[in-house]
RNA sequence: GGCGCGGUAGCCAAGUGGUAAGGCCGAGGUCUGCAAAACCUCUAUCGUCGGUUCAAAUCCGAUCCGUGCCUCCA
């Protein structure tokens, strides 16, 4: 694999072979949540989409050092806190806790670590000293501000003009910011405390960090001054990780990120969904209907910059599609378990033909990750799976190289463990699957009938094939 | 106003110069005692108008519609 990955980058507004600075090794960072709710889909989004790109860049042989934050210390927070009665910290701990549930459930890998605010805050202070030390930052009434003037590559990610900028948030900005702020669009690396909120005590007086600061803060402490990858949310583009860069730079005259990789939304009802407009799907309310594992097949039906139309429609069409993908393979486990009718050897030319698609698909992901792509050769894999399961003389090998490649890839995109094995059933009903086979040779297809209706009723499907019988266990959510 | 994204079959969604991937749904068929699963076949000329070209969904111009960021938000 000589070819390099091709990915978009937010900076450039182009698609750029992915260089890594060092060989083999790529450092990424994805803004975490603000962990004082549960997260959405939309919020699911954007964690599966970075999670694919860094297991596929794991598939490509890279070692990835996967840095995401929570954020623990915010407005939000504090004030959930007081309505709670608990404390901010109480708070993110139970949200971080919900936060995990619901990713695992989704098969999100976990990161190399994830920092939090509250365990940042020396750091933080020391970084804010160092801007202020080397004039990109100034103290006022408690706050700290970066002093967006004195950074002149601001606006080259999000590719905003300063002055436009600069009208516009003087049109916004209060009588109090206005006193405080040199210009109204520099922004709080510091926010005094206000009475009866959380704070650390700082140079500046009693406090706590403001957004941005945080993410520039731990990027540099767990991957250094210039990472590879930067991701998140395209709303983060503006003014998060603009400001980001700013601090950062500032700080270390190097380049912060070389790629910037933002996801699209969810939208419902071709709206974006979004906490501030309130129409948002909890994940945690998702689950209890839908297959977290379709959810995540319907999360890769698009590509990760593209707008995605969130419905139960398409939920269930995932589902569907899951299912295909799980029927085939334990089908082809129930072929291999009727070995001894198998031919031995494996098929050269299919092997040959397997490699074709596992070729299709790294092309399809080495192209900026396009996993709808990607999985429309996976779907391709299980035609041809189903198709060389009815062959005359199928072989042992060749089945498990197909089921191999399939899980391989599959795999990639977070969905592991698409095949169980048959749990043992009980001794009564394995009478009953024996009773009914003794029926159908008598050709009492009544009692034959009866029998399966029988075990349908119980979530156990029977299904007759030419080698035996199939059964298996109808379980979990149904998507209805 | 500035900076973007998108408009492809009933639905979702690829495709960025050579006569439209894949999936869902639907119809028909094969296999099967029936069912299930699977397989096979069928279903589009790409928002609109104009231009460039031997050739355009794909390039250029215009236009209509939807939508995102510019303030917290993945």
């Amino acid at each position: 694999m000589t070819k390099l990955i091709q990915l978009y980058n937010t900076l450039t507004r182009k698609k750029e072979p992915f260089v890594p600075l060092q060989e083999n090794k790529v450092s990424m960072y994805v803004c975490g949540p603000t962990v004082y709710n549960y997260i959405h889909i939309g919020n699911a989004r954007s964690v599966v989409a970075f999670d694919t790109i860094r297991r596929y860049l794991e598939f490509r042989g890279y070692e990835v050092r996967y840095i995401t934050n929570f954020t623990d210390v915010d407005d939000k927070i504090i004030k959930a806190a007081h309505e709670q009665n608990k404390t901010p910290k109480e708070v993110a701990d139970f949200y971080i806790a919900a936060f995990f549930e619901d990713v695992d459930a989704l098969g999100v890998k976990r990161s190399t670590a994830y920092p939090r605010v509250m365990d940042t805050i020396d750091e933080i202070i020391a970084f804010i000293q160092e801007l202020i030390e080397k004039g990109h930052a100034y103290e006022s009434f408690g706050d700290v501000y970066f002093r967006t003037d004195s950074f002149k590559d601001y606006g080259k990610l999000s590719h905003l003009d300063l002055d436009q900028l600069r009208q516009g948030a003087s049109q916004r900005v209060d009588e109090e910011e206005w006193e405080k702020k040199e210009s109204p669009v520099d922004f709080a690396l510091w926010k005094k405390a206000k009475p009866n909120e959380i704070y650390w005590e700082s140079p500046w007086g009693k406090g706590r960090p403001g957004w941005h600061i945080e993410c520039s803060v731990m990027a540099n402490l767990y991957l250094g001054d210039t990472i590879d990858i930067h991701a998140g949310g395209q709303d983060l583009t503006f003014p998060h990780h603009e400001n980001e860069i700013a601090q950062s730079e500032a700080k270390t005259g190097h380049t912060f990120a070389n790629y910037w990789l933002h996801n699209g939304f969810v939208t419902m009802d071709n709206e974006k969904m979004s906490k501030s407009l309130g129409n948002f799907k909890l994940m945690r309310d998702l689950r209890q209907t839908m297959d977290p594992q379709a959810i995540r097949l319907f999360l890769a039906s698009a590509h990760y910059r593209h707008p995605l139309s969130f419905s139960a429609s398409a939920i269930h069409e995932a589902k569907v599609q899951l299912d295909r993908i799980k029927t085939a393979l334990r089908n082809a486990h129930h072929l291999l378990d009727q070995s001894a009718t198998l031919q031995e050897g494996i098929d050269e030319a299919k092997v040959q033909e397997w490699e074709i698609y596992r070729t299709r698909f790294i092309d399809a992901m080495d192209d900026d990750f396009q996993v709808q792509n990607a999985v429309a050769i996976i779907y391709e894999m299980i035609n041809a799976l189903n198709r060389y399961l009815e062959q005359p003389r199928p072989t042992k090998e060749t089945i498990e190289m197909m089921i191999s490649q399939i899980q391989t890839l599959v795999g990639i995109l977070g969905l592991t463990d698409l095949y169980e094995a048959p749990e043992l059933l009980d001794e009564e009903i394995e009478q009953l699957i024996a009773e009914r086979q003794a029926a159908r040779d008598a050709k009492d297809f009544a009692r034959a009938d009866e029998i399966r209706n029988q075990l349908a009723a119980e979530g156990i499907r029977l299904e007759d094939t030419a080698n035996g019988v199939r059964y298996h266990r109808e379980g979990g959510v149904n998507n209805e």
